[in-house]
DNA sequence: GCTCATAGTGTGTATATACACTATATATGA
DNA sequence: TCATATATAGTGTATATACACACTATGAGC
């Protein structure tokens, strides 16, 4: 058991992603703390910010997310009016805006990102960089 | 901004990794249904099945997760008795144990997790999946 | 107009994550 | 022996995640 133990934590692809998710969250978030917001938030600003009227259930497509963890997620975001959030007319639809603050919050917390994705490449090395990213996007992709 | 914004969210590699990591974490989370358990507490299972006397930091040093956080964590486990936590005699150190009924639920669920491997694994195609998995070594050894 | 199906969203509950701060057992030194 | 330092673990609070289930606005068919 001891030995199976051993071999399945070693190769199992969900520990080692969400290990490296955890890291590399960690990396992010204190990178993000001057400006006061978590990388899930930043990625739900700049998601929210580069498109036209999403609704809730197309943004958690687009963002591989739960719809009802969304839901949840951009609480905190309409608490602090960085986004709105208002009904489309179609059904129940209801489509998420940037605010004026939330486009000052973005913004700002642009040098923060690009210094972490900076650090992250230089540590990481340019070829496993690359590499990370393409094969994520290809996750992405496929399932 | 749009454009930024777009920039932002198709680049950020913490973005990618999360969002692949809930995809995958789903369809490990839905495989392992039948036994109970979800993926993070396979994977404690697994650990510390496989380990000798790991104390709470050491372990939460192997899963790259805060120590705070395995401590939580591990009290469903505990709450289940599929674990046992106890005093190790050195400062406040304690050890985490698998229990008879933790080494039965975590052989349950060996071929629960197989076949959401090999299905990912297909899924993938063996080539993004072992450059993935190699990838995420790295980034695990790395940062 | 009325009923019902459907599309879309919200709530209850449980686990997962981590920072800041707190608590405590043991070792060490006077 | 006793005070203090140090190593280790726990708690408070907030966000993140998702399943099961509940709710509701609107469109279609009659």
């Amino acid at each position: 058991m001891k030995q199976i133990a051993t071999d399945v934590a070693g190769n199992c692809a969900c520990r080692k992603l969400r290990m490296a998710t955890r890291k590399v969250t960690r990396m992010y978030d204190e990178a993000m703390r001057p400006v006061g917001i978590t990388p899930t938030q930043f990625t739900l600003l700049s998601v929210v910010g580069g498109s036209n009227t999403v609704t809730l259930t197309e943004l958690a497509e687009l963002l591989s997310m739960e719809r009802t963890t969304l839901s949840r997620n951009l609480k905190p975001l309409e608490r602090d009016e960085l986004i709105s959030v208002s009904a489309e007319g179609y059904r129940r639809a209801k489509s998420v805006y940037l605010s004026d603050k939330g486009v000052s919050i973005l913004s700002e917390a642009l040098p923060f990102w690009r210094n972490a994705q900076t650090i992250l490449k230089k540590q990481l090395g340019a070829n496993i960089w690359n590499q990370l990213q393409s094969d994520l996007a290809e996750v992405d992709n496929i399932i």
